[in-house]
DNA sequence: ACCGCCATCCCTGAAAATAGGGATTTGTAA
DNA sequence: TTACAAATCCCTATTTTCAGGGATGGCGGT
């Protein structure tokens, strides 16, 4: 029997991936997170053979909470979920520790398939994500890849320039010269791969940075 | 019996949602469909009574689809859902002919009465989803709502301004002089109540314009 | 003790966006 | 046919952003 535990934000998918798995044989479903770090405390606590782990999430998102939980248990498989095909979800989940992903839009076959790989201690990933993967890596992408990790004061300044703040008007609100804004700016730039504001925004609602 | 058609572009949510209705007696899933054309097409050679709607949906979305659908078929009853609390996706579906409406953040309690409230013919609103309108009410925001429909012209400039494009470059993209670029610019600005171009992309994509 | 990252601050010139006016044409629905 | 929305084009002045350098102090890990 395979103890799951399922960590998603929307409470109605964990209702709907409780359903789905309630009917298949040797999986129980011993627990639900709608965070991170809920995930983290129940597991403590619990006897819990796998998460399925969004990786979209407030408080504390997946990939936090999968280093958090690879460190203290061995034993525990992670499998990784999203709903966008982007390939820093994929790998950041599979450098934190997770040994499975697969994407929203796949089928309960998928599903069933990826948590059976996973608990004999083998590593899954969709076909799909295979490819995002594979295409990801024959291009130079990975070769020039930065460290992508925003700083706090560089979230701060992101959501300030989201919502239409200037960077004069951010440098207010945070009580901070209007040099130091256009600094973490140039900075959000190189490490977003942006070439101005709009994609800035664009590639942090993608990477799940915002929102 | 209650005939259910599912339409969302996650299958792992459709799956996960027919998992749950089917143990629910007097509620048969009948269909499912992953965009809002497919939806359509469906309820015109099936017996449906009621469709789950997901609001963002490519091809089609759940706005445009609850307007065929209730021009076509008086009786059917429609549920809108969405994952983002955003006043528009609510009062768009509701205007379109949505009976009722709830977020994925809600249980399955919530949406068991939902359906049944529609089926007896009455309007389900979730208490958030209420408090949302409320306020949005309350809210100078209804008197001075513009048109935030946009043209195909200005929908492939937002889409063009996302993805990084300055005003010239999207004029020679689309073959017309910068000049009309900034027109719709500026029209964009307007209709999506954004002082630039951070806040511009920021409200598209929560407003499920782009993406 | 040193290195790297973070946060802070400063400068200039060029490029881009925004505010604020105009204006014409075309199609279409009332 | 008339009214309206959509799409096109134009202008000036101002604000904002971007590219390109540069610099300093703090703090944590090796």
């Amino acid at each position: 029997m395979i103890n799951v535990l399922i960590a998603d934000d929307h409470q109605m998918f964990i209702d709907g991936m409780k359903a789905l798995l309630q009917d298949l044989p040797g999986i129980k479903v011993v627990g639900e997170a709608s965070n991170g770090k809920e995930a983290v405390v129940h597991c403590k606590d619990h006897s819990v053979d796998l998460v399925i782990m969004d990786v979209n999430m407030p408080e504390m998102d997946g990939v936090e909470a999968t280093k958090e939980l690879c460190k203290t248990n061995k034993n525990l498989k992670i499998l990784g979920l999203s709903m966008h095909r982007d390939r820093h979800f994929i790998s950041d989940m599979l450098k934190s520790g997770a040994s499975g992903y697969i994407l929203k839009n796949t089928g309960k076959k998928e599903l069933l398939d990826a948590i059976q790989t996973l608990y004999k201690g083998e590593t899954y990933v969709s076909e799909e994500v295979n490819k995002i993967l594979l295409t990801s890596f024959l291009k130079d992408s990975a070769k020039y890849e930065v460290n992508e990790k925003l700083s706090g004061r560089e979230t701060e300044v992101l959501e300030s320039i989201a919502i239409g703040l200037t960077t004069l008007e951010i440098g207010e609100k945070l009580f901070i010269s209007k040099n130091t804004v256009e600094t973490h700016r140039k900075n959000l730039l190189y490490k977003l791969k942006a070439k101005n504001t709009a994609e800035l925004v664009n590639n942090a609602y993608k990477r799940g940075l915002i929102n």
